[in-house]
DNA sequence: CCTGATCTGAAATTGATTTTCAATCATAGC
DNA sequence: GCTATGATTGAAAATCAATTTCAGATCAGG
């Protein structure tokens, strides 16, 4: 698994003839080996502790080189933070986000995505991708 | 219907101790006469023609206040500028978002909201809110 | 109309993100 | 390997939306 990510972000950076170079290769192993939708900020520090000398301008630069890729996509959760997640496996999935401890669950609904098609498809509308997100309390919290 | 989001504006107000201003007076007649979906920029360069001396940060102030009092709600479509649309009438509706045009179709759908509830208590999760949109292109930006 | 609390506009500030720039580094060709 | 060229980097400055500050203006109740 994650060695087909850095597979294609080896093409991916083969292509647009720009460089393999030491950072990339850092942020890449930790954005790969840590939990899906990470903030900049917190991948910052997670690798200020081992490399302190990254910047906080490369790692923004290489996150956006990520989800140039495809490796990586951007979400926004609405509290002013980008978050990466992992792109691949469960492609399409969406969001229930509790609004007191964060945390963070992912799902995937076939049905929905179908009515989605169809509301669309009543407007002449293309769809090139979508955004779910219930807002809530999850079960921890609500106790 | 304008009537009465002003009125629940002055109860709001009134509850809350605070005052009825001429700008507070203005911007709702502005809010109210507008577009769902308008950018505070937007608001703000169509009152500044009428009343140059409203600032900025008074449309960004009332426009809170607004959302506060329920008569309006934020929204974000990730392009790094906030939104307010109005609340009422079509209750619970989701986005279409045009990419190329900016055009913002607005859509009910029963079925989807059902689909939710299932997935979410199906995590013990409590929803409060939700979102969704659709990005892509609309039917004249396709053609 | 006085008074105290709230409001306002302008400017400063914040926080996230992006850009700039000089120095450094990677890679292709010799 | 060594060099030239262009991409990359880190630090600092700049940007952008949004918020806060503050001194003066304005409101509501007495």
């Amino acid at each position: 698994m994650k060695k087909a990510k850095k597979k294609l972000f080896r093409e991916f950076i083969a292509e647009k003839g720009l460089k393999s170079t030491r950072q990339r290769d850092i942020i890449l192993d930790a954005f790969l080996s840590s939990d899906r939708h990470l903030s900049i900020e917190e991948l910052y520090l997670k690798l200020r502790s081992k490399h302190p000398s990254i910047g906080y301008a490369t790692v923004y630069r290489t996150l956006k080189l990520f989800a140039e890729s495809g490796i990586a996509r951007e979400i926004h959760f609405g509290d002013g933070q980008t978050r990466y997640e992992h792109t691949g496996e469960g492609e399409h999935h969406d969001h229930l986000v509790c609004k007191r401890c964060g945390s963070i669950i992912e799902f995937e609904n076939e049905a929905i995505e179908k009515i989605q098609d169809e509301i669309a498809s009543s407007y002449g509308f293309l769809i090139q991708h979508h955004k779910l997100e219930l807002y809530g309390l999850c079960a921890k919290c609500r106790a």
